[in-house]
DNA sequence: AACGTTATGTAATAATATAACATTTATAAG
DNA sequence: CTTATAAATGTTATATTATTACATAACGTT
């Protein structure tokens, strides 16, 4: 069962909009695109953002600095992510394969540590750029 | 056989740098240990550095923010890339393990997309930070 | 109501990275 | 060896991404 998170206002405003969006967004177009809502500085982007990484509403796509909303409902927090990213177009996408995540999620090496998280992210040519 | 790469002068002194400290660097840090040899600004760093990610000769760890050497010999190219990264000490350290290469490279779901590279990274607490 | 925790507001600044342009050095082809 | 081309360098300025520090307000318990 999933534990409801309340969003707070700023929390709220920020998650709808990358939402909606559908695709990773970077913390300064973030910034511009709520101007209207009030949110006037970077701070206070960030520590929304902070905060929903933190519960899983959204990911951090590292090697691009930008943020997607999690698009896998199952997803309560961002410990297990991997994703799809297009070269060429920048389309981004989460990976929801099961087999991927046990087996990510259940490696271990003979250096003795435990990984209680993980990262991934895969790059190519999306189907559209690779016909051009 | 691996390609030898005749690294030209500043990208020699980073890399020497980077090899020699033996854990990630950032880009500050990196050009501030090298403006004793004349390497002044931070583009002279960062081009350096995209040329030695690019023939794999260091890896960026995109959490990070920090490029390590490369720690596998056969690694020509950094397209396929695993880091373990303790979350306390931040120590990291690449992993070479050709089963999980394997799994990886060979890796592919019902997007389509043929997938050319990636890059991992696992978080945890390594044994000593475990231990305290 | 009193307390602790979480979120907000605001200003300043730190840290990371690239654009633009001029020049020099290395590599290879004739 | 010399011309052409690509790769690397030098330099200044600036863009982009992210955090520190401090003050205040709202929320959730008990």
């Amino acid at each position: 069962m999933q534990k409801e998170h309340n969003l707070s206002k700023n929390q709220k405003i920020i998650f709808d909009l990358i939402d909606k969006s559908g695709e990773p967004m970077k913390a300064y177009s973030i910034l511009f695109n709520v101007q209207k809502k009030g949110i006037k500085a970077p701070l206070q982007v960030y520590r929304a953002l902070d905060k929903l990484v933190e519960i899983g509403k959204i990911h951090k796509i590292e090697s691009r600095n930008a943020f997607i909303a999690c698009q896998n409902s199952s997803c309560q927090v961002s410990k297990a992510t991997a994703f799809s990213i297009c070269e060429s177009c920048e389309n981004v996408s989460e990976i929801s394969n099961s087999k991927l995540s046990k087996y990510l999620s259940n490696f271990s090496d003979d250096s003795g540590m435990k990984y209680s998280k993980y990262n991934l992210e895969f790059f190519g040519l999306c189907k559209k750029c690779k016909s051009k």
